[in-house]
RNA sequence: GGCCCCGUAGCUCAGUGGAUAGAGCAUCAGAUUCCUAAUCUGAGGGCCGCAGGUUCAAAUCCUGCCGGGGUCGCCA
């Protein structure tokens, strides 16, 4: 149930009822017509803005519009008062028992209260952590990773058909560099003083495993090789422990994917992706031979001016084309990743998600250049970037340094902090701003850490229905979760308040959804606890107001019922965020 | 120089084209014999960077400027 969907539809309604009267001319269109909460609670329980809309259409004054549209509403029984105000809005106040529906049906969903079908089913692709097979994963990793999941996690509540996806660099120089180094750390486990790790080679104790590993598997039996024969193998065998570790650390903030997408897999196996990639956009007359300009600003000594092949991108908003073939014959990493996005688009995706570091902000237009040209403008691209975390430590700027032995990984930051706190933190800010993560702040147990505050407000409702389970051993409410109880008993206004503000969930979802904006869920979150908080207290002065009321049943199986579905709207949006909803914290 | 992101209270940030722009921190003043005070109530604090434009309505959309950050072929 939702309640802003069931209004606008009472009002359409009414809306067309005045088309077929006369009072409104026929022909109007009505899609911009919307019920929303009011900013200010006293103007009304909601909102709709029909009569300004339409006013210059039906070319009459909108607070005329307004009051021909609330004699329509008045006649609704749920509807107490209509009143029109400011340049032509139209207040609408709901009986209290339109409000107690929504509690009886946020417990009769459970937790499906507030999924929602706005995404039809639609194929969707959300890509995210991506990062390279060569290491762990190191905190910079970690704001991307909890961004992608908890978008996906939205976006399925909110009724997409979501694949998360992974995409594996596997193809570059890098992992050669992985390869190279994992072997010195092979012959180092068969036995031999390596020394320094030169420059150019990954330096991390990571790898001694792997060569311990690869020396079990093999013996002695690649040092004879040749580089170009074990080459292949340990960066093989590499690259598969780098990604079990990955995952690992990934398991470690909840985080999973349904897919593993190599890039080396675009190119093996007999296949060549890549051309096939390149010669649908020749096809659509998008691929030529040209020079590209040396970049302004950029005093590169190195720089040759030489033809390649180029992607003609800048047909499609982008400042430059961009080239496809590295000077050696090779193809570029965009030159993949365009078969990448081919291959998704070719597997039925029609919403394609990316999420980005912010330092690949500049590779946006080309890659959504290449996405409106392989589908011809029937599939859409969204690349939301992730800036940048800055560490601190009590207040202090904590630089990460590999060389100075303070390279944070993202698991050193979950063991310390926690896997709860590391989510919230990350998602309680919106992906484009920069955010500042205090390690002491956030392991704070305080009301000045949101996390906490919102999953205190969990274990708040927890407690009083425990509590309520033994004052009543015998009340259902507090056993089923079920709205059995008399909820016009439910009158003071903080009880309604609250109700409305559950009520806002399933259209909130849908908002957060359709932006593609976990970071709203978790405000909203904030918003609910808050109004839960302060309703408590209020119980402090007034012990009238608290739930459990010792002398008055009925009246405590009310309020049971209401904390149920608040806790209810609590447990599902922490869920649909990754961070779990504790029974009870001491 | 091109492109992208940001500019809202002293600080960190919310704000789905709508009414008198909000929250937390910090500051000040209060609340606990009481269902979890890990909480709550109140006060002060604003040319929403600047200037135009679109709109019945702009912090929000468009253009230009100013300031901060990022990025710019053969790295991934």
């Amino acid at each position: 149930m939702n309640v802003f969907a069931e209004v606008e539809a009472r009002v359409l309604a009414a809306l067309r009822g005045l088309e077929e009267k006369g009072t409104l001319p026929a022909g109007l269109d009505f899609a911009n017509v919307a019920v929303e909460q009011p900013r200010d609670p006293a103007h009304g329980d909601l909102a709709c803005n029909a009569a300004m809309v339409l006013a210059k259409a039906a070319k009459m004054k909108p607070r005329d519009i307004a009051e021909a549209l609330a004699g329509v509403l008045r006649l609704d029984p749920d509807v107490v008062s209509a009143e029109v105000a400011g340049p032509g809005f139209l207040n609408l106040r709901m009986r209290d028992a339109f409000w107690y529906d929504v509690v009886g049906a946020i417990l009769a969903k459970g937790p499906l209260y507030g999924s929602s079908d706005v995404g039809r089913a639609a194929r969707t692709n959300v890509e995210y952590v991506s990062a390279n097979p060569t290491g762990p994963m190191h905190v910079g990793h970690c704001r991307g990773a909890v961004f992608g999941d908890a978008l996906a996690h939205l976006l399925s509540f909110a009724g997409y058909d979501v694949t998360r996806e992974y995409y594996i660099n596997d193809a570059g120089g890098q992992v050669d560099v992985l390869a190279r180094s994992a072997f010195l750390r092979y012959r180092e486990a068969l036995g031999e003083d390596i020394g320094e790790i030169p420059s150019g080679l990954y330096p991390g104790d990571y790898l001694k495993p792997v060569g311990a590993a690869l020396a079990e598997t093999y013996g002695r039996d690649l040092l004879q090789k040749p580089e170009e024969d074990w080459l292949p193998l340990v960066r093989s065998f590499a690259i598969d422990a780098m990604m079990a570790m990955i995952k690992e650390d990934l398991a470690a903030l909840n985080i999973s994917h349904d897919v593993f997408f190599s890039e080396r897999s675009l190119t093996t196996g007999g296949k060549n992706q890549i051309a096939a990639a390149i010669a649908a956009l020749d096809a659509k007359g998008l691929i030529f031979k040209g020079r590209l300009e040396k970049p302004k600003g950029h005093d590169d000594e190195e720089w040759e001016d030489r033809e390649q092949t180029l992607f003609r991108s800048t047909a499609f908003g982008d400042d430059n084309d961009r080239a496809l073939m590295k000077s050696d014959g090779s193809y570029t990493y965009f030159a993949a990743d365009i078969a990448y996005h081919y291959d998704k688009l070719q597997r039925g995706f029609r919403h394609l998600i990316n999420v980005f570091g912010a330092d690949h902000i500049g590779y946006i237009p080309r890659m959504k250049a290449a996405v409106a040209a392989l589908s011809d403008g029937k599939a859409d691209l969204d690349i939301k970037v992730c800036q940048l975390v800055k560490l601190f430590k009590g207040g202090e700027p904590f630089k990460m340094s590999k060389r100075a032995g303070t390279f944070v990984t993202l698991r050193d930051v979950v063991d310390e902090v926690g896997r709860d706190p590391v989510r919230f933190m990350m998602l309680y800010r919106k992906n484009d701003a920069p955010l500042d993560f205090d390690f002491a702040k956030v392991t704070e147990q305080s009301k000045d850490n949101p996390v906490f505050y919102v999953q205190y407000a969990h274990a708040r409702a927890a407690s009083v229905l425990r509590n309520a389970r033994e004052a009543f051993p015998d009340l259902e409410v507090v056993h089923e979760g079920t709205a059995t109880a008399d909820l016009s008993l439910l009158t003071d206004g903080g009880e309604l308040d609250l109700i409305k503000k559950a009520a806002f969930f399933p259209t909130l979802i849908e908002g957060a959804a359709q932006a593609h904006e976990p970071h709203r869920l978790a405000f909203y979150l904030y918003d609910l606890a808050s109004a839960f908080h302060g309703h408590w207290t209020r119980g402090n002065d007034l012990p009238q107001l608290r739930v459990i009321q010792p002398n008055d049943r009925a009246i405590t199986a009310a309020r049971c019922t209401l904390v149920a579905s608040l806790k209810q709207v609590l447990s599902s949006g922490l869920t649909v965020l990754g961070v779990g909803a504790p029974e009870a914290m001491r």
